[in-house]
DNA sequence: AATGAAAGGATTAAGCC
DNA sequence: GGCTTAATCCTTTCATT
């Protein structure tokens, strides 16, 4: 499996920006063919980087209902936090779920009505749900991602950009990124330090 | 301006699940002519309900950093809210931002670095913010959006789904939707009464 | 909103480095 | 393995009804 490249993040942030933007558009973009291009969306989509091709969708116009964030603290002993994530986003009222360190969940739900606390009790049996909290909102954007750096890789070690001068390298399964060898050998230096203080 | 019909959603839930999907493919789906989906689909970005075709990305992949829910007071008398909420955005390391009815904001961000607390202060003055809160995540998810209701119209009034037996209207600049004309009649009752409250 | 023709884009296969 | 070119097939657009 091989790493990402700087043409592979250009082809991400084109798509991102539309994702139904000719091949041949974006081969000449990057200066590649459109086969070429082809190749690698579908190399990105194996690895899973990109998901899928979607809809950024004003859903405000859509759906009614009152905007919230829904804090839950989930019971132990029932159902794992998981399965009441995917119970969430099955609902088709909730857009996100983010879930913390600790094991809760905060969700960005448009309730199809004003009485949160109500819907919650119509998706959840009584002992599923610990304790709530409702924030209300008035606005949820998310990152457009057209223009900018969105995509550029920054160093492990520095946190600059990495261009293509940059080197990378998989430690522990993971890959690093690093915008020279120094700060690539100073990372490694510092990684081994911690993991003999972890043993 | 035309409202909303099945149709419609069924064009916007095929393109949620495929942005790239071919509009023949979806002509075929739904019964119509290739150019008859097309000028939908100009029509639904006309509209603003189809803000653009996007790429849904593992951005766990691509960025490291460690995610957490970012929870801001704003000073007042600062710059406004909004504009934080921009700078958040572009930033690249922010996905999304959540403004509470307080004019809080929750953002979900990927901080470049372990040190939050750093990162906040290199991006903000220091009498921007007038308060924080980090929450570690261990996870982040959205909708898919696939199958399932998710488009579904509900009824302003009642809640149920709205079908083509439905009615809809536009009150104040802004389109309702009812699942039976007599919804409709007592929506714009409680509606009325409201504004004469508020007068 | 459908039709049919013309333009434009995607994909395949063969060959190259 | 990943790239290119060229040929084929499919999709989109535009003018027309």
């Amino acid at each position: 499996m091989h790493d990402l490249d700087e043409t592979d993040l250009e082809i991400l942030q084109l798509l991102t920006s539309n994702a139904r933007r000719p091949y041949s558009d974006i081969a000449d973009a990057v200066g590649l063919s459109p086969p070429a291009v082809s190749d690698r969306v579908a190399r990105l989509q194996e690895r899973g980087i990109i998901r899928g091709f979607t809809l950024d969708i004003d859903r405000s116009q859509l759906r009614k209902g009152t905007p919230v964030l829904l804090t839950l603290e989930i019971a132990t002993g029932s159902q794992d936090v998981s399965s009441v994530k995917e119970t969430l986003l099955d609902t088709g009222a909730v857009e996100n779920v983010f879930t913390t360190a600790e094991a809760d969940l905060v969700a960005y739900v448009r309730a199809p009505d004003t009485d949160v606390a109500g819907w919650l009790a119509a998706t959840f049996s009584e002992e599923t749900i610990d304790d709530f909290e409702v924030t209300l909102l008035s606005g949820a954007d998310w990152s457009p991602n057209v223009g900018g750096m969105e995509f550029a890789l920054t160093c492990a070690e520095c946190g600059n950009t990495v261009d293509s001068e940059g080197t990378s390298a998989r430690i522990d399964g993971d890959l690093y990124q690093f915008c020279c060898p120094s700060c690539e050998t100073r990372f490694e230096e510092k990684y081994e330090l911690l993991q003999q203080g972890a043993d």
